[in-house]
DNA sequence: CTTGAACCTATAGCTACTAGAGCACTTAGG
DNA sequence: CCTAAGTGCTCTAGTAGCTATAGGTTCAAG
């Protein structure tokens, strides 16, 4: 049995953070000590473990949840998950797109200034004017 | 003079949003109507137009409200605003690397996965196994 | 004059946590 | 046995950058 302060340890996950998927029903509540303090399994850790890589894969919590549930249903097929594991794979190659060409635009920003005084600045000339701009980024989602 | 709705078509920006920036200091705000309707000025169009040029390429506001600082005192050099395009490319190729190691899992997995039943899927195993991958993916910052 | 679109304020919600206040419990040393 | 440090507890509020909703007012066209 661990504390939730092992198991943050174990699993790489802070102990506020462990809390609260417990409240937004990511963790089922543990059992409790006399003393009222959460005492954890080894399936919590692994229970745990999972949520804590998906995200570190960047797949949203409400994914996770899906791919927990039909964990749970080993006898089904795997389509399910694949497409849960896609959709994923298909937003961070969007992802990537939006950063490569935001990144061109800013090192293109960047190149043309002079340094000089803030009166010419290409920065800042360009952000006022996006005509200026070489490719248009200005698309939605995923800002930065 | 323009109503907030001809403001935020002509920036590209939703009319909540302009509130939003006004309520937090981002814009000044504006005149109004005998009716208490806001009433905008060509400026506020120029600078609404810098905020969403700038969101667009990634900038966090803090940062536009910096550069909108900057861009009030046009005879000082231009160094500080490049310093702020700097810090803002190296946050956005930081998060390219990091994207692109997460692709490169992603796609790991779904290769491998035989597509069979969820009881040897490699997605499932792979994420409950951090063993598994190829990559240290495991940096905090910017899921996803 | 009436209708409907566009405006107003204020509040709450979104993701995924993080920080803080103010307590209770637990454990190792004296 | 006692005490102090460390860990745990609950609850609330805050982060970024909006978006949505409710319930009301104003404006322009017909």
């Amino acid at each position: 049995m661990l504390t939730i302060g092992k198991l943050g340890e174990a699993a790489g996950v802070k102990v506020p953070t462990i809390r609260y998927y417990e409240q937004i029903g990511m963790l089922p509540p543990p059992e409790r000590s006399q003393g009222n303090q959460r005492l954890y399994t080894g399936k919590a850790l692994d229970r745990l473990t999972f949520i804590r890589h998906a995200r570190d894969l960047g797949f949203p919590l409400e994914a996770i949840r899906e791919l927990l549930g039909l964990s749970d249903t080993p006898n089904q097929p795997c389509a399910a998950v694949d497409q849960i594991a896609r959709r994923q794979l298909a937003a961070v190659k969007a992802r990537i797109a939006r950063l490569t060409a935001l990144e061109a635009e800013l090192e293109r920003m960047l190149e043309q200034c002079g340094c000089g005084n803030i009166a010419d600045c290409r920065v800042i000339e360009v952000l006022g004017n996006h005509e200026l701009c070489a490719h248009d980024h200005a698309a939605s989602e995923d800002k930065a």
